[in-house]
DNA sequence: TTTTTATCATACATTTTGTATGTTATTTGA
DNA sequence: TCAAATAACATACAAAATGTATGATAAAAA
């Protein structure tokens, strides 16, 4: 097996995550192959294969990786229970992130569905609430159910925040946090 | 080429969305293949390239059918401007649609990452937006941008949308619309 | 430096796709 | 109702893409 600290794993990941990337600039996921992939890379196509069983396999590498750095991010917010501080702390990491990443989270988005993307996020913000929150399904925010609210709010945040990434620049990262600090009531 | 009226188009295409939906209950859409597609129809795969270029484009038209059926279905929402009323009662033939079609939805959810029908809700969820309210990107409601408020609360919507699908009948439908009726504010 | 092992080059079988062609069956519309 | 139109079928085939196997080479670990 492929020992995950070999300098020369790394790099090959490194370089098959910046290719897919840089392939997603042109064309939609689903009619990139592997062959264009390994061409991209210049990696023999074995080794494609000693490390993924296809590409999505290796899409979904790439976004783990992402979420990895992200959660650690969302870790900053010293929020610890359900409230529109916590809310607008994760909404300025995650807008942060986005606008440090935006090379990345540009190139997922430019010829694909943003379904692609929205799954990502949602997982990593339901993860950083579970987490912290010891968020579990019995708990009850303003007489409405947890899972609800999290929903809602997660949901909503992520949708502006896609349309951040595509409609580059029409408002600014204030601007934005402004809009959404008025979205949300101050007592949830 | 093919006429939209002749029953054997009509008859034809059906099966196929039928045959997709059913595989889709037991293998994820990236795995199927148009051979099994024709497999389970029993139609030929000179008959599917006759009208698909591949499964994508069979996947997109099914969604453009549901999509038609659900826009007519919001028509019926006699609220003219954006307001909690308007967003409830959009909810609501919302929630009723899904139930209506839930053997669709689930099969689409079963084992495929939200996102796909995310982006098919987002979409219909505008074109009523703004086909109603001749929604353009100048307005303003509540001292916002409307298309901020609009990404807002259909991401919200949407995502309890299908967290209520998948999970089935944790809450009732009336539940449901009662607990966002408290996320929504009064006035918006 | 030696050993380990990831990558590469190459080859090949298999799967899946995409297209083409003539035949058959169904629908349309006069 | 029947002739004309055409959708669906059966079949065949070329091309594309995948998936796997093997030995050689280069790079990293020890």
């Amino acid at each position: 097996m492929h020992s995950k600290t070999d300098l020369r794993v790394i790099k090959t990941k490194r370089i098959l995550f910046d290719s897919l990337l840089n392939l997603m600039k042109h064309k939609s996921f689903e009619k990139i192959k592997i062959s264009d992939i390994c061409e991209e890379s210049l990696i023999n196509r074995s080794t494609f294969y000693a490390h993924y069983e296809d590409k999505y396999d290796l899409l979904m590498d790439l976004f783990e990786e992402q979420k990895q750095s992200l959660l650690k991010e969302l870790k900053d917010n010293e929020n610890s229970i359900f409230s529109k501080e916590y809310l607008m702390e994760l909404l300025n990491i995650l807008i942060t992130h986005i606008d440090e990443n935006r090379e990345t989270y540009s190139a997922i988005l430019m010829n694909n569905r943003n379904g692609i993307l929205i799954d990502f996020l949602i997982d990593v913000i339901e993860r950083d609430v579970s987490e912290r929150l010891k968020y579990n399904s019995g708990i009850i925010v303003s007489d409405l159910p947890l899972d609800i609210v999290v929903k809602f709010y997660a949901g909503g945040l992520i949708n502006i925040g896609i349309t951040w990434i595509t409609r580059n620049e029409k408002y600014s990262k204030e601007e934005l946090l402004s809009y959404i600090d008025n979205l949300i009531p101050n007592k949830i």
